[in-house]
DNA sequence: ATCGTTCATCGTCTATCGCCGATGGACGAT
DNA sequence: ATCGTCCATCGGCGATAGACGATGAACGAT
């Protein structure tokens, strides 16, 4: 449902300005707008990969809520998941999140420019 | 819910995790989180600074609503507000734009760095 | 004084979020 | 085969977001 948020960074980069989509880049920003996921993001990152278990531990939360947030960053793109066996692991994806703050630079350029 | 962000660095040094505290990035792009508030960023700055009806005619949402967003923004401290007379003004805050964008920039470069 | 315009706020409704416990599948170990 | 662990999903619950219409205040114009 959301494979579109996977790979918007074509359209960002290509068109330079406020052509881009809000709602993309709006969903884009709720995934971040959240405290866990934004600990998580630092987490998995700080682990470079770790299981649902680790977060789980990490962050005091059910885990099945931990399961949905993780979900969400992984609709929003901005982890990368892998069945690793009965552990599956997540990780960040670099370029996801460096896009993602590509398009905020962007908004705020377009918006600084005046255009 | 955001009456924090205009100090945020009261509760950002209450939360003994991170560097910067996860909630106030969080509501920052909470306030981000919408396509009509990013449209009303994006109408705000090529308008240089507008009143609250302009926007309403630009998003075809009630008045009511577009009010509400515009508050929202304020209070996210990405927009600044003038009451003039009858008309409110109101004009994208470009720092704070620029350091939200900073954060996330932050938030990738710790990412990145596998702190 | 009256009317039209602009705007913030209130009350309400619906949809979604965020959280949890429970469940069941997949897997390793015994 | 059985148990324990890990995990994704479901269902439910309370809280919040987002939308609207209605209302009233402030102001300019007639």
């Amino acid at each position: 449902m959301t494979e579109s948020l996977a790979e918007p960074d074509r359209a960002a980069s290509a068109l330079p300005t406020c052509t881009s989509d809000s709602r993309i880049v709006a969903a884009r920003f709720a995934a971040l707008s959240h405290p866990a996921r934004i600990e998580i993001l630092k987490h998995l990152s700080a682990s470079r990969s770790c299981c649902c278990r680790e977060v789980v531990d990490h962050l005091d939360l059910a885990q099945s809520t931990v399961s949905q947030h993780l979900k969400i960053l992984v609709e929003a793109g901005l982890v990368r998941f892998e069945p690793d066996r009965q552990r599956s692991r997540y990780e960040v994806d670099h370029a996801a999140l460096a896009d993602v703050s590509a398009s905020l630079a962007a908004l705020v350029d377009s918006c600084c420019s005046g255009g």
